[in-house]
DNA sequence: CACATCTCAGCATAACTGAGATTC
DNA sequence: CGAATCTCAGTTGTGCTGAGATGT
């Protein structure tokens, strides 16, 4: 049972099958992050840090197309837990960086474990051609909707 | 530039890029919606509550795949705004139906355009063939995630 | 322009209220 | 029958991500 598929509207669009998908997803990796302690968007600005520490807070609102406020409190929170520290930029006084604590890095092994398990999890029975078209796909979508 | 891609970790998995369309589609959704005066999420209320009115509180958490405190608090603020009502079931009085009123079912039009509107920016250049594809591979997401 | 703060919404979990259903 | 108990529906409290508006 799908739910509100009946009559050929807005149930039967990819749309709403991609927000569908995309619920239970973003759950099963809400219910695994908290195993390490972390809740669902905040592996997303850890993932930026273990490419590049030391970011500024306006990169992470651009990289992660979020809002400055919402990057604002989640820093405040995270850094509140010892994942991160944000330090002053000496060359310019408004701007900071924001750095990795060892326990930040910490996270880097056992988020991408988890995140592989889940992977594992979402499309297994999925051949490697059938993966590949899809993130093709999602990736149309993107840049249809004027993504970065 | 699409970001966190560098080093093939978490940013190339079919979840991260599911994740990341997901986010500019509800993006686009929400902004959509604001035109008629409802928030992200309601639109999925109207939906089911268009397909079958007098819907249990109970019915809609099972279809909505959400918990029951936030059901109530959607409702709560859909009543207030004149969409919808609750009505005490005589049968059962722990329990109650639900109710479009006028507004609610006025907006079935206007909110299945935008949805319309957004489907055709969001999956423009894709063939019948490849959107009945890739929802194909959304749905077996889903089923593999243990939806409902 | 670069942040921080306030407020509101969606969503989650945990704890509670109150009405059926059960059982002693 | 009645009282205690169990179960279920829904609400409230709190915390998070996320948005907009406003202040510094």
């Amino acid at each position: 049972m799908i739910g509100a598929g009946k009559s050929g509207g807005i149930g039967e669009t990819a749309g709403f099958a991609l927000a569908k998908a995309c619920k239970v997803h973003r759950a099963s990796v809400g219910a695994a992050l908290q195993e390490v302690g972390l809740h669902v968007g905040q592996e997303m600005v850890l993932l930026e840090l273990w490419e590049e520490d030391g970011l500024k807070g306006g990169e992470l609102v651009e990289r992660l197309g979020v809002e400055p406020p919402t990057i604002s409190r989640m820093l405040g929170r995270m850094e509140t837990r010892g994942l991160l520290e944000r330090r002053r930029d000496p060359e310019d006084a408004r701007s900071f960086g924001v750095y990795l604590t060892e326990g930040g890095r910490d996270l880097r092994g056992p988020v991408e474990d988890l995140w592989r398990r889940i992977e594992d999890r979402a499309f297994g029975g999925m051949s490697e051609e059938e993966k590949t078209l899809f993130k093709g796909l999602l990736s149309r979508v993107r840049e249809n909707l004027g993504a970065v």
